[in-house]
DNA sequence: AAGAGTTTGCTCAAGTTTGCGCGACTTGGG
DNA sequence: CCCAAGTCGCGCAAACTTGAGCAAACTCTT
């Protein structure tokens, strides 16, 4: 068994049967529980599950398959350089944290679906504002919080993504208005387009950005450049993105060139 | 059972069924009291729950009372006879067990916010069936049910009530459609017409019951007779409503009258 | 076939969690 | 006001988890 499937196994093992124990992980796999506990230790750094004392489990509360969305190319797994995928981890949440920190007291904000949304709504604690998403994982993150005025658009609930999707969807972002919108992706092209690989998210993400003032692409360098098989927008749609230092210098460009602001956490 | 799963049952709990104190959480998850209270009091610094004499409860600022929620008209809290409410919880889930017997697989069926509908959602697990709310508790109860198809409506959150509401629930309820409603009420009057407390709620039932076949009343006997300052329906909209026994049996015979069905649970 | 580098399993000290007992405190009722 | 019942916080010991170090096994290259 190569350490790699392990590893993958144990992804999946949690997002089927939920938080397991090291114990438990070790008996099911047939390796020592040291074995294990390194191989949580990798997957924690690279930002796959969440290490909790005595066992692993999904991303934050219950996030089953977040990853999914949030990093939809696979090519940590392919990525001869454990450490640069590490650092992706981290950079999601840097631009999250930025991306946060451009929202004031009484904005109106819309948020995409994924990880990276997640991270930035953990960022949201504190402020007065309101809250427009499908994304369950914000949903949860912002459910107890007073301060913030939270608006959940209907549709039917996709568990593998934490987030609501269908027609129910689409019809309520036809009847709201947000002054900012924030925006995840799988990936952005070369020409500064942004990808989705879900397809049934596309009219989703092209209907919140008819909801919104203001256009604000949350992406970590590791995007630029990037794939999916959907085109979701052009750069002219585009009105912030935010990101790392390590983004590729020529869509950086494209991009500026389409007239967006591109920050850099 | 990891420490840190632990605590996002008690979390949910909490939500679910409202303050909880510590020796049921300890009975209900198999550990000592001393450890509970230390969850409780992880939780509480996190803020993710407010930490009571005797127990815990959501930290919902009106959340003094689970009733608060779920049950829509408050009179259980001005109910000077603790016992009757026990009892009355009692014949709630009496009611709610008999409504969702009557689910068959494959129909969809909508629900009404309030406890009873979350005692009736419980009773829905293991059936193969969509389900269409904008009731938070029925929501968490639900939404790891992976035989269930669940369909969220839109809304602004309404934490106090764990129920979404809004023209976004409105609108989202025009667009569905559902074999059967279950519907609660604070109260059915003499006359056969179904109250309620809360007016924000009194479109959204209307709207509720034009969008389904059959409307379903579920209330317990000691909503026979009942208050409600706002008439949502009358008896005609009703086709069949389940109750317990010790309902009153003038009311009960308005119901007959229009034309409804009576289920004695 | 040998060496470099990685992975794995084991052991051990440090740290964490858990359950229990005890004294202090809070609550509701005479 | 005080009392009884229950709850809380604290310290302690036992059980468990963790991370680090180390040697053996393994993989890959030369």
């Amino acid at each position: 068994m190569l350490p790699q499937s392990r590893r993958e196994l144990i992804l999946r093992t949690l997002r089927a049967d939920g938080p397991s124990e090291v114990r438990s992980l070790a008996d099911k796999l047939g390796v020592s529980q040291a074995t294990i506990r390194r191989d949580l230790e990798h997957l924690d750094a690279d930002g796959k599950l969440t290490r909790v004392y005595g066992g692993a489990m999904t991303l934050d509360p219950g996030e089953v398959n977040s990853d999914i969305n949030g990093d939809i190319n696979g090519d940590d797994i392919d990525d001869p350089f454990a450490d640069v995928a590490a650092e992706r981890a981290e950079d999601k949440d840097t631009v999250a944290r930025a991306a946060a920190d451009m929202v004031q007291d009484g904005e109106t904000v819309l948020l995409d679906i994924g990880t990276t949304m997640h991270r930035l709504a953990h960022h949201l604690h504190g402020k007065r504002i309101t809250v427009i998403t499908s994304n369950l994982a914000v949903f949860d993150e912002l459910r107890d919080d007073a301060d913030i005025e939270l608006v959940l658009l209907g549709g039917m609930v996709r568990r593998r993504y934490h987030s609501l999707v269908g027609f129910l969807t689409e019809d309520n972002l036809r009847q709201v208005h947000a002054g900012r919108l924030f925006l995840g992706t799988s990936g952005v092209r070369g020409d500064g387009a942004v990808m989705d690989t879900t397809l049934v998210e596309v009219p989703l993400k092209r209907a919140m950005i008819k909801a919104a003032d203001q256009v604000v692409l949350v992406a970590d360098g590791g995007k630029f450049p990037g794939v999916g098989v959907a085109r979701v927008c052009g750069p002219g749609d585009l009105d912030v993105v935010v990101t790392t230092a390590s983004a590729d210098p020529a869509t950086r460009l494209a991009l500026q060139e389409a007239g967006v602001d591109v920050i850099t956490a």
